[in-house]
DNA sequence: TTGAAAGCGTTACCAG
DNA sequence: CTGGTAACGCTTTCAA
């Protein structure tokens, strides 16, 4: 059993109420039994109980994050910078994988509030549409990070995924590309529909008709990159240049392109979407869009803190940028 | 205000503890009641406090995990593990990063505690040494993954990485090569120390002499990777073959060889360490010892809850297998 | 400057 | 089957 602040108390020859005030070093304590309570402290290994004080102050310092899965790289970095901007204001993480499962972010979600975190921040949320019932009783804040609810409550952070994607591909018909396809992404969260539209506007907007038979479907993994390759290159005539949903799908199509021969970017160009850590290790590096992840968790992080403190808050969207790299000729 | 307990109980005409009791489908409450009950919190739209029922109960169900950064992805997967393990098990995760700064790790530990977490887990720790005072009034059991603190009440799970080092130089060996170099990793670790030596021993076992000047410093990053390619290309004769300490540092080498036009495996041979899901993707793909991640992670949370339970338990290590991709020529 | 006591939201024991 | 009541470990009036 934990040592308590009665044990201590009892140790220093003072209450409870004293103790506690002096450990919390407030003014009206005499420096004596400061002193006399922070020995009594120390010696017994004293660690005072987070959960009780949680009782009572009604806050629990904690913020709850629901991701699809840490080894999800592009969530990691949210995370990272949620957790950077949350320490900074002393608050630490529950984390909570949802597997993209739309039921089990539901139930995160009431995990997170039966634990009393002082506010969620949830990454690439994917089902939320059913989210009604319990976004309407919940009592405390909740920011979406790249995803969107129509909850008059709930606050989102996103990258403009459709100026990114225009600008990945306004890049390419620059760089003298013309036949640029598309790989997808899971079409349930906002940021894939997004991407899409900023691909197809651009590319109308350049005169150009988007073709059915270059715009190829994916969940954003590995596996669909190397899968769309292959379709492509049986494509006549075949694409020049492929714009991505995110990177992990472009690793996947410069892997199978390093498989099959094809050489990037002389056959294919490729560009990505995230700017991962990985993106500059590949072979050739990888040309992406790239979203200011840190700026967008510390943003979701002070959106939940603000609106903690009462305040009203608006959504906020960040523009992407575009990282040159080898992947594309210039 | 969440509504509390008392207000369900108030609505359903019945006193807190019977409430309680019907919530919890106690036995001995009429089904009538219990209806009311249920009905009455529905409404009210009530979630039971965790952190309340923590202070009786006197446990969270919460398992504290320090690592160095989510972004690490390595560490990723072990907290993937760790996570799905306890989430079995009716466990959550607070995560904290230490940024492998042995003082962070410290306080972390430290917090954890305040906050009564069930169990820790500390993913690669680096500077445990200090921690005798920390530890000693520590009332919650706590597991190393890829560590080891000289403390009788820490276990630890970690990957046998002598015989992983010593696996992939054999390997070599097998496949020709014999001049074979060397990337180490952070020093303060003991994977890093087990892993050169895992390396020496093997050469020596072949009647080798390991060569001081094909063994470079390095922290485990991808720069360290490129910086010792240089060198190495450098040297006079060149080394055939590079074991890395880990993945990130191989695919520093992979990038930097397509940089400089150096053919792997033609020219050199690389192998990682770790097996990160990114590591089939490189070009060539790379060929890595693995660890069984998953298996440790579950190892990691079993043995937290069976010490909680008040067994004995003790440390366990887990061989390495080697998995063949392109990085080496057969 | 200190202490007694109430209360935070639950659970659990002891009566009835 | 149900209701009081005492914890759980802490903070915070209110008095002294």
């Amino acid at each position: 059993m934990p040592v308590s602040l009665k044990d201590v108390a009892r140790k220093a020859g003072v209450s409870v109420a004293t103790a506690s005030r002096a450990l919390a070093d407030h003014p009206r304590i005499s420096e004596n039994t400061k002193a006399r309570v922070r020995q009594a402290a120390r010696e017994l290994g004293y660690t005072p109980s987070a959960v009780a004080r949680s009782l009572v102050k009604r806050e629990t310092h904690t913020l709850g994050v629901i991701t699809t899965s840490v080894t999800d790289p592009y969530a990691a970095q949210v995370v990272k910078a949620v957790e950077v901007a949350a320490e900074a204001a002393g608050y630490h993480l529950l984390l909570v994988a949802s597997h993209g499962v739309p039921s089990r972010e539901v139930k995160a979600l009431r995990m997170l509030y039966e634990r009393r975190v002082d506010g969620i921040v949830i990454i690439s949320a994917r089902g939320m549409d059913a989210y009604e019932d319990v976004l309407s009783h919940l009592t405390v804040p909740v920011v979406l990070v790249n995803g969107r609810v129509p909850h008059p409550a709930v606050r989102s952070v996103s990258a403009n995924n459709r100026q990114g994607a225009s600008l990945a591909v306004e890049y390419l018909l620059d760089a003298g590309y013309t036949r640029i396809a598309y790989i997808g992404g899971p079409t349930q969260g906002q940021s894939a529909r997004h991407r899409v539209q900023g691909y197809v506007q651009a590319l109308q907007a350049a005169g150009l008709v988007p073709s059915p038979d270059v715009i190829f479907p994916g969940q954003g993994t590995a596996e669909d990159g190397r899968r769309a390759l292959r379709h492509m290159m049986s494509l006549r005539p075949k694409p020049e240049a492929v714009l991505c949903y995110n990177d992990l799908t472009a690793f996947g199509v410069l892997a199978e392109a390093w498989a099959m021969g094809v050489r990037v970017p002389d056959d294919l160009a490729v560009i990505g979407f995230d700017n991962l850590p990985f993106s500059e290790l590949t072979a050739p590096p990888l040309t992406t869009v790239a979203q200011p992840t840190e700026e967008m968790g510390q943003t979701a992080v002070s959106l939940l803190l603000r609106q903690r403190r009462g305040e009203e808050v608006q959504d906020v969207v960040f523009d992407c940028t575009l990282v040159e790299r080898a992947s594309v000729r210039r």
